[in-house]
DNA sequence: TGGACGATCCCCT
DNA sequence: GGGGATCGTCCAT
C-alpha cells in the first residue's frame, strides 16, 4: 500500500516538474515566474503542496546577498547549478529555502518567503507543532496550537515557517529540484496585475532594490 | 580563539 | 512595537 502510494506520487511528479531551463534564466525573471507555481514536498510518504505567493531575488553585486563576499562553505550551493535548493540556518533556530538561479558560478538565488497551503495541511500543522527532532525543528521553539488551524496564515506565511511546515532543514541543502523529494510544478497562471513589488524584508543593505514579489491580496503573504 | 550578528518568529506590552 | 531565544558562520585578533 505504502509502495503503491509512493509509486503513484513518483509517476505524477514526472510529467509536470519545471525543467532545468526554467531556473537558468535571469534571477528577477525566475522570481516573478515562481509566483503561482506549486512547491511539492514528499515527506514520510505524504505529499505536501503549497502555492508560492511571495519571493525575493538575491543577485550578484548585491550587498544583501549571502554570495556578496564570495563563495564559502556555507553558501557554496548558491554558486552551483541552477535548480537546486540552497537552505541556510539563521538566528540560531530557523531555516530558509532558496532556489538557485542563473549560470553556474554566479551565486544568485530566489528566497521563497511564503506559500499558500494546497495539499497535506494536516501534515504541515504537525510539522509546525513538533518541538524537537526532525528537519527544520529546533528544541525550545513553541507555537501555540490555536495559531495553526488549517486555514491560518501563520502556518506558512514566512520563510522559516514554510521550511518548518515542509520539513526542510540542513539535510535538504543542495537538493536537486528535478529530484523526487522536493520539486516545483506548474500551478496557477497569474496576470501581471496580480503581482506586487517592493523592497526586500529584514535586510540592512540593498533596500533600494525592489526585488520582493508577491501575489496581491493573498492572505498568506507575510506582513 | 572569541565575539558579533543574522534574508526570523513568537509572546508580551 | 519591542525584546528574547539560540547557534553556525565569518572575520578580526
Amino acid at each position: 500500500m505504502f509502495f503503491v502510494a509512493t509509486l503513484l506520487l513518483y509517476l505524477g511528479s514526472l510529467v509536470q516538474k519545471l525543467p532545468r531551463s526554467f531556473y537558468l534564466r535571469p534571477t528577477l525573471q525566475v522570481a516573478k515566474k515562481l509566483l503561482g507555481k506549486h512547491l511539492v514536498r514528499i515527506h514520510h510518504g505524504k505529499k505536501l503542496v503549497g502555492k508560492i505567493v511571495e519571493v525575493e531575488a538575491y543577485g550578484r553585486d548585491d550587498p544583501a546577498s549571502h554570495s556578496f563576499r564570495g563563495k564559502t562553505k556555507r553558501n557554496e550551493v548558491m554558486f552551483g547549478r541552477a535548480g537546486h535548493l540552497y537552505v541556510y540556518f539563521t538566528y540560531g533556530m530557523h531555516f530558509c529555502a532558496n532556489v538557485v538561479t542563473g549560470p553556474e558560478g554566479k551565486g544568485e538565488a530566489v528566497l521563497i518567503r511564503a506559500v499558500e497551503p494546497i495539499e497535506g495541511v494536516e501534515a504541515m500543522i504537525k510539522n509546525r507543532l513538533q518541538v524537537s527532532g526532525g528537519a527544520g525543528v529546533k528544541r525550545g521553539l513553541r507555537i501555540s496550537p490555536r495559531l495553526l488551524s488549517p486555514l491560518s496564515p501563520a502556518l506558512t506565511n514566512g520563510p522559516a515557517k514554510l521550511c518548518q511546515a515542509f520539513a526542510i532543514g540542513k539535510e535538504e541543502n543542495g537538493a536537486d529540484l528535478l529530484g523526487d523529494e522536493i520539486f516545483i510544478v506548474a500551478g496557477d497562471k497569474l496576470p501581471a496585475s496580480m503581482i506586487g513589488r517592493s523592497s526586500r524584508i529584514g535586510i540592512r543593505n540593498g533596500v533600494d532594490k525592489q526585488w520582493r514579489f508577491f501575489v496581491r491580496g493573498n492572505k498568506w503573504v507575510s506582513r
